[in-house]
DNA sequence: TTTTCTTTGCGTAAAATTTACACAATTAGT
DNA sequence: ACTAATTGTGTAAATTTTACGCAAAGAAAA
């Protein structure tokens, strides 16, 4: 560990951390990650003891590649979450003066979308937890901020490229994914136009389960085509409403 | 000034800086605002000197409230303009462990539109100067690439709000106004069609000059109705094209 | 067990939006 | 003087979005 005051610079430098929005989606609400500070053992768990807060942690000025990197490092070792950079959006610097009562610290936050059912297993119960949107408790620092901020970007988001693959389980229903893009966008759609629509991007394969559906109550089961996913991912696609 | 080796801190802290991206439009093409390096006397001058590169410097962490701060103060001492705080856009963060060769800087980007014959004559002339987007010059550190998304960002933020009003000049014509938006969208629109959708959202105003115009070759003026382009600016809106 | 209510899939007609396109007049250039 | 380029204007066709009803089966209630 290093020797405390070791590090000398000319001018003051600021303290910088990466936080984490972590989605999820349970078929019913959306989710998010959120841990309890305090319980750890190094300086960042000096300030806001017992309160929930997000994932983050700071830069590690020599070893971390990217601020990315950080957020990726951070949520696998307070959440035992283990995530891609890749799978972190920048979502914005929060850098208010006196955010942190500490020193000056400036966050830069950063949102991932993860399949619940997955990684609920991996999740360090000690220390995280999964909250429904609806009820999120009070969180330290400006965390209550930076959510929102974090849930508005993915609401813009969701309408350039599909979001469905990375939050629900490998195979679901047409129900799921409206009621999914419902939660997001805070909205309802009629029923047979979102099935239009979906249809209409050609992403969505039957899953043929052998049973022969009696009813019609019964939902159909898709899973998405990865090919027709990933390209209309990266060329970009319009979801209007 | 600072006494060298004031600072100290327990664990190593990166340094912080903000780069500012601003944007004019000259009748003709999109325009951007460069600085030479080196021509200063503190700290951040002693790398890329000579070098073109995006205004900004560091964060000036006891009185700067937020990054954002640092943008507009950076650029005021560099450049001579004095843009307000709000008039910069995040654009986002910078982090690559060796993107500075001296020590470790972050930066956060952001970007800022002009219109460039009120601010031409703030300009200071000896240190900075306007570029075509298509002439840039080699750019210091990885401002090359910021400077890339920064443009992809305007042209996505294109889509959602209007930006002429903060480009053009009071007085326009709407083949001006057209230019405008294909150079940031690089692409041609149908003259007609780019009309329509214009005057359909209702934000353009014909100026009166008195002269009653003799022929169809000389466009006509407008300016923008602010009250409705406030409005649309707000609630959001989607060109489509 | 029976009855009622809710959920699901499916398709079409009307409305709104987007696209494609031609001409007459005048200034700028040769 | 002649040619080329630029500007404003409007409409028909194609596409996209919206609104909406029904029949069947499972879930809930009686």
């Amino acid at each position: 560990m290093a020797q405390k005051g070791k590090y000398v610079y000319e001018y003051p430098h600021p303290a910088v951390t990466a936080d984490c929005i972590v989605f999820g989606y349970d078929g019913k609400a959306l989710k998010i990650l959120l841990i309890k500070r305090g319980l750890e053992k190094d300086a960042s768990s000096t300030a806001y003891v017992g309160e929930w807060a997000l994932p983050g942690g700071f830069l590690d000025v020599e070893k971390d590649k990217t601020i990315a990197h950080t957020a990726a490092r951070e949520l696998k070792e307070e959440t035992g979450l283990k995530l891609s950079v890749k799978d972190f959006k920048e979502v914005g610097t929060f850098s208010d003066i006196k955010r942190d009562p500490r020193e000056r610290v400036i966050t830069i936050a950063h949102y991932a979308l993860v399949k619940l059912a997955r990684v609920q297993a991996d999740t360090d119960a000690e220390k995280a937890d999964w909250f429904s949107w609806n009820d999120i408790p009070h969180l330290a620092f400006d965390h209550d901020k930076i959510l929102r901020v974090a849930f508005s970007r993915l609401k813009q988001d969701i309408h350039f490229e599909p979001v469905g693959f990375e939050l629900l389980p490998e195979v679901f229903t047409l129900p799921q994914l409206q009621n999914l893009y419902e939660s997001i966008l805070e909205v309802k759609f009629d029923r047979r136009n979102f099935a239009n629509k979906m249809k209409h991007f050609e992403i969505l394969s039957e899953v043929d389960d052998g049973t022969p559906r009696r009813g019609t109550r019964t939902p159909l089961k898709y899973h998405f085509d990865k090919e027709n996913y990933d390209r209309l991912k990266n060329s970009g696609f319009q979801l209007e409403f």
